[in-house]
RNA sequence: GCGCCCAUAGUUCAACUGGAUAGAACGUCGGAUUCCGGUUCCGGAGGUUGGAGGUUCGAGUCCUCCUGGGCGUACCA
């Protein structure tokens, strides 16, 4: 719908230059006495020309090319609203289309040819994924998804610093457990990792090598195994989501292909750093950024800064359109060091969109479990996938606002029952392929023929949901926004239901049958599309 | 102190990048099933969008100040 009002719009810019000058919308109104579509441009348009925008509106549309078999009423609303209504026959024919493009439809063509990278996750491996990295990884896998259903090719990847002081802590504490192992009395530091996953791997180190590694350096086997272990045990833990990446990029690699040493000459062939108290440090004051930061240590070492920069130009390096990173609140003082670090070398930080989620509080029978990552006592994605399932835990993830605090809520999320939103997306899905089941054998088949006869008030929404499926997606992806999906999807389901709550299909004449059925079917298959973008299953029984 | 995020119905959240009468779910109260899956549907009650100003045709959305919460504010990542 909205692609025929921007081809007569766009012919209508010809003749009324002033329609060019302005970027108005088509928008969905709230209420369905104010059409299908609406348009803001009078109302635009009405300062810059001096006029009343009723009197322009009048203009536009005297100027637009409409066939009145496709919008049967313009009208002019409120203070300047231009409301379309399209006629019943053609939004009808949406569920033809939804048949005939199946998994296709919703998807879009807008940025093909375009690369993007979405980096997600990339928690250190120096213990499982918390609840906190889950928010993250649904919803980076989940932008992309998005991103893929709009054209662009994606590449998901996980980075990861492994040069750093974490790693270095991490190797000393197995260290630190597998001596325990061998009997001797250790005072075992409070900022070490505290979990026991750290003396399972120290178990495992003492099984192989027994007691031969007790002068190994805690930087070599220690911190080797422990990251390895580590490591398959997050990609384990994603992957009981569905979730893979097509690549892992660590910050040791930055080192070797002596990317640090490029982008620390740039900077000083810019002028951009300089020693002071034995550190080198960035001109970030002269980038955007409030106050000169250290790049380099006094010790040599680089702060993570450095690698950072040196990370995502290896991005811009490999010629990506668009580069998303996802992460937790606590990184957000990070990036625009980064973004001011990639304008210092000329890089278009534009292309950059960093997503930021808040903080994850878990809450069960309304009480609020309290976490502490030092002291090892918190949730585990693990142990919630285990406890509520992947779609669940993938459809609480996507159904809020990253930029909101979310609270989980631990008693409802387990609850398999009408409560819970996920069930009801998905009832609605197993209850379509039900019908289908059971009308197959009354011999009755679904047809395209004669949609004009679904005429009744809640075929008429449901329809009128299934023509916004597309443009949401779109909205969705373009704003890196999931949880529209699921506001989305929640509609479609309640306009199904409606449907079949009072207009059967057994029962009714052949034509009419038929076509109901075949509504049933494009509600299937488009509810089976929006979920396959947020990585939830769509159940044929449940 | 400073920076970023948040505050909407009893609760959890929406509101399409400033649009028309602020919506939904859960909870609550009252109804619907001889019939394709009742894990469903219909209806009622429930709001000064944290507070005060401002910008304009129009503000939950933008600006300023205030209140209350979260996260940061390293030569940790």
């Amino acid at each position: 719908m909205k692609k025929y009002l921007t081809e007569i719009f766009n012919k209508a810019a010809m003749k009324l230059s002033y329609l060019s000058e302005i970027d108005y919308s088509f928008d969905t109104p709230k209420s369905d006495e104010h059409g299908d579509l609406s348009c803001n441009a009078a109302m635009m348009l009405s300062k810059r020309l001096k006029k009343n925008p009723r009197q322009i509106a009048d203009e536009i549309i005297s100027n637009l090319d409409v066939d009145e078999d496709v919008i049967e009423k313009v009208e002019i609303a409120g203070p300047g609203f231009i409301n379309f209504f399209f006629s019943h026959n053609y939004k009808a024919q949406i569920v033809n289309q939804i048949l005939k493009e199946k998994s296709n439809f919703g998807r879009s063509n807008k940025h093909k040819g375009q690369k993007a990278n979405v980096e997600f996750v990339s928690a250190n491996p120096t213990g499982p994924l918390t609840v906190g990295h889950g928010w993250g990884a649904v919803v980076g896998d989940t932008v992309a998804n998005m991103l893929e259903s709009i054209g662009y090719t994606v590449e998901r990847e996980y980075y990861f610093n492994n040069a750093g002081r974490q790693m270095r802590v991490l190797g000393d504490s197995v260290k630190l457990r597998y001596l325990e192992l061998l009997g001797n009395k250790i005072d075992y530091p409070e900022d070490y990792y505290q979990g026991e996953y750290i003396k399972d791997i120290a178990v495992k180190l003492h099984d192989k090598f027994g007691d031969k590694l007790t002068e190994e350096d805690p930087e070599g086997k220690f911190k080797e195994k422990a990251e390895e272990e580590i490591f398959n045990e997050i990609k384990d833990t994603l992957s009981r989501l569905n979730i893979t990446f097509d690549s892992f990029f660590n910050e040791y690699s930055l080192y070797e292909d002596s990317k640090i040493e490029e982008l620390l000459s740039m900077f000083e062939e810019k002028g951009l750093s300089y020693k002071k108290d034995d550190a080198l440090w960035m001109k970030f004051s002269e980038l955007g950024v409030a106050e000169d930061k250290v790049i380099v240590k006094a010790t040599g070492e680089p702060t993570y800064r450095l690698p950072d920069i040196a990370y995502h130009k290896t991005k811009f390096d490999r010629n990506y359109d668009l580069m998303v990173d996802l992460f937790g609140s606590d990184h957000t003082a990070t990036y625009p060091d980064v973004l001011a670090g990639l304008r210092a070398i000329d890089l278009d930080s534009d292309k950059v969109k960093v997503l930021i989620h808040q903080f994850v509080t878990i809450l069960e029978d309304g009480e609020v479990i309290k976490m502490s990552t030092r002291k090892a006592n918190y949730i585990t994605l693990d142990q919630l996938i285990d406890d509520v399932g992947s779609d669940v835990v993938r459809y609480f993830f996507n159904m809020r606002n990253i930029s909101s605090h979310m609270n989980f809520d631990l008693t409802l999320a387990k609850k398999q029952s009408d409560e819970n939103p996920v069930f009801y997306l998905q009832y609605a899905h197993a209850r379509i392929c039900s019908i289908i089941r059971t009308v197959a054998e009354e011999k009755i088949k679904s047809s395209v023929k004669n949609l004009n006869l679904l005429l009744e008030e809640e075929e008429k929404q449901l329809i009128n949901k299934l023509n916004q499926y597309e443009d949401e997606i779109l909205v969705a992806a373009e704003n890196f926004e999931p949880h529209r999906i699921c506001t989305y999807l929640q509609e479609l389901a309640t306009a199904f239901h409606k449907f079949y709550t009072f207009r059967r299909i057994l029962g009714s004449e052949k034509k009419l049958a038929e076509a109901r059925m075949a509504l049933a079917e494009a509600t299937k298959t488009v509810l089976q599309n929006g979920l396959g973008i947020l990585g939830v299953s769509a159940p044929k029984r449940m």
